[in-house]
DNA sequence: GATGAATGAGGATTCATTCAT
DNA sequence: AATGAATGAATCCTCATTCAT
């Protein structure tokens, strides 16, 4: 039997990863010592391995969080869209409101920084790399499906492959990330804004009844679609 | 005076600075050691630290390099654009096919792998930074300045900041570079459609007689434009 | 809270020391490696790293400690001294006594040997400077005002630069300390009389008689200097 | 047949000798670079190594010269001392003259602070001992042997061991060479006054008239001493 | 003879991790 | 469970020396 409550124990692991990101955003994975967190936990090495199995361990730990709080925000999107009467221009632009609309949270900037890192990292440790593709790959497969069903629906133009579409829309979030993380002053709500209009652009923003219309045919060809998915299983 | 040539002083550096990316691009640069460097180019430590006078050092001129390139693609783009006949999304299409069409390249893979390390370098190393920031905010000016013009001459929708658009664009890069780099599987060639397509919807592709008129018009704004900046000065 | 008693610690201090002494007596500083002291002292290079940051700190904490032996050796001269009836050359035989006997301890020999050393990096090092500095002015001081008091006194004549007085019985401390260091078979006890025989003929020896005369002599003087003092303040 | 001519192969030697004992002044043996050494005489590695072997046989060389200069300093006094009339405490002051006065010399600075260098080095450099003992041993015997000449002319007393006493004689030199090194605002006048009021005081400065009969006394005390040798050969 | 690029063994220091208390 | 002193392999870098030109 634990010798210390559950609630403990989760505190300190809170306790650990909170000075770790510290650390991390500060110098990064390599420069950051145990020391260094140690000192910044206010707890012993001893404590810290007692928690985790090594500093690589402290990262995956990390890397999991972060992806936790993804797929979060994923699952509301979903939930959103997958009403046939989703609109994919709407969807993505509520996709755009929370992530990118986290990044004012200057709280969050240790986090982003770590997170940055971790996608380096990931080049070189492949338990690194599942995390952060299970982080992007997940999202992206989601997001494809949204631009599948609006093609299906017509309300964007076929011709376009809708997993580089789909890559697209996670570029425009991992790459205003960097630009953010290089330079905090960049501006949040204008880049809010400015993926707001493209996706209206591309989601085929025009005259209300324009959207009415695409509507309507978006409903018959859901339903086309689920006829047939169901005949061929 | 030096005893070798020029040419053998610069094939040197060549061939350390192949080995370092190499060595980079597998281990990272706080994994890779000096030694793994030494041994992949074939020469002794002495002989690298007699080129570079750090291991920090070569990352910087490993950084330095990138920049150099990307900077020769950007003269193309605003050379081509300068001309008062330039099409915005002619020029982003082109930007596109330079920049992406680049990561098709495998042999290119690994400075790719080492450009992404660069990326979270820079969050710690303020010489890294100034070297990611010149290659990434040169090019977002050069952009928003091309977004500016489009929004002068109608192209373009005046709504959105030009800055953000420049960010979306360089962001598109970015975030490509990062999926592609975990993925080497991604698909260039859709990516590169799909970005030329947004570029026209944006651009405003549509039939060939809206393009000629919006050409015109666009003659006619830059001229006004022209004339009030002359009055300025 | 550290986790071992103070006295633990000092002991560890001790053998690092202890250690480098050794090491540095045999190879000198710049050849004696950390190495060859983690091997001496039985420890291992992290530990010694916990109580000295650096080599050279290893180094100035055994100039420290010579210095204090010899601020310890010098408090007892002064006490001696300071009393109206002391007699400079008694003092200086006390000196000669307490500094030149402890030439005599063979298990010095190493400390003497570092000493040698630290004199020569006191010209480079401008840390060991200030110690060795701080270990000959300040008895280069006390020994000029003991001169100038017996100058006073008529014990000794008043034609020479106490200063320069001072720095000939310093002197013929190092420089026997050298030749001993060089020639270990020097004969100490010879010098220490030599070194008696000067002081004598300098501070004046004689027959019982004039010692007596010069005595009180000496008393008036003094009192008449502590009077002089006394109106200034 | 050597290709350049001795003068040149001299000039080099110089050349080589003066950089090193430049570097060495200010950096130490250790720290001071082969190097350094090239640059500051303008050479190469190559044409160093063509005369000397090793930076160690630098280092003897240098101490090497040091040594030759001493030796033709004692020259001088031993050529003055050996006639019958000779005078210790003349020949001690001839002797503080040349040396001490050669302190005075700013020129020579950086020699003297590689001198004390050479002392510490000797400690664990036999062959660098044997040069600085060959440098202190045959001083020490030649003043011992005027000492124990003016002991047997009644000129010193009989009852101070004359090594000992050479000793001390050569430890003021040390020791004053060590005390201008690392001030060097120590006064060299004043320190030779009083280093001739000393040897006065031994020598046994009196009246004209006691100088007068003790060497009357020397002179007949010298021809029996010879006396005795030539019967004992 | 001279050059200077290259060599490579060696040195100081760091830091993730362990384990006796 | 917690502590923190100790471990020691690994790292970056230096520099005396060599040798092809």
């Amino acid at each position: 039997m634990p010798k210390v409550s559950r609630e403990h124990q989760d505190a300190r692991r809170r306790q650990i990863l909170d000075a770790a990101v510290d650390c991390f955003a500060r110098e990064g994975f390599h420069r950051a010592t145990m020391q260094d967190i140690v000192r910044r936990a206010g707890l012993s090495p001893g404590a810290i391995y007692g928690y985790f199995a090594s500093k690589e361990e402290i990262v995956e730990a990390i890397a999991d969080e972060r992806h936790a709080r993804e797929r979060a925000l994923l699952a509301r999107i979903d939930a959103e869209a997958d009403g046939s009467s989703g609109d994919v221009a709407r969807a993505l632009a509520r996709l755009a409101d929370d992530f990118v609309g986290a990044l004012r949270d200057p709280g969050e900037r240790a986090h982003r920084r770590v997170g940055v890192q971790l996608w380096a990292e990931a080049l070189r440790n492949p338990r690194i790399l599942r995390i952060v593709r299970r982080g992007v790959d997940e999202p992206r497969r989601r997001i494809a499906a949204l631009v599948r069903r609006a093609q299906r629906r017509g309300e964007l133009s076929g011709a376009i492959d809708p997993d580089a579409q789909a890559r697209m829309v996670i570029a425009a979030f991992l790459g205003f990330v960097l630009q953010q993380a290089w330079d905090p002053g960049a501006d949040v709500a204008a880049y809010l804004q400015a993926l707001r209009h493209v996706g209206g652009a591309l989601g085929g923003a025009g005259s209300e009844r324009d959207r009415r219309v695409r509507k309507a045919r978006a409903r018959v060809a859901d339903r086309d679609h689920r006829r047939r998915k169901e005949r061929r299983s």
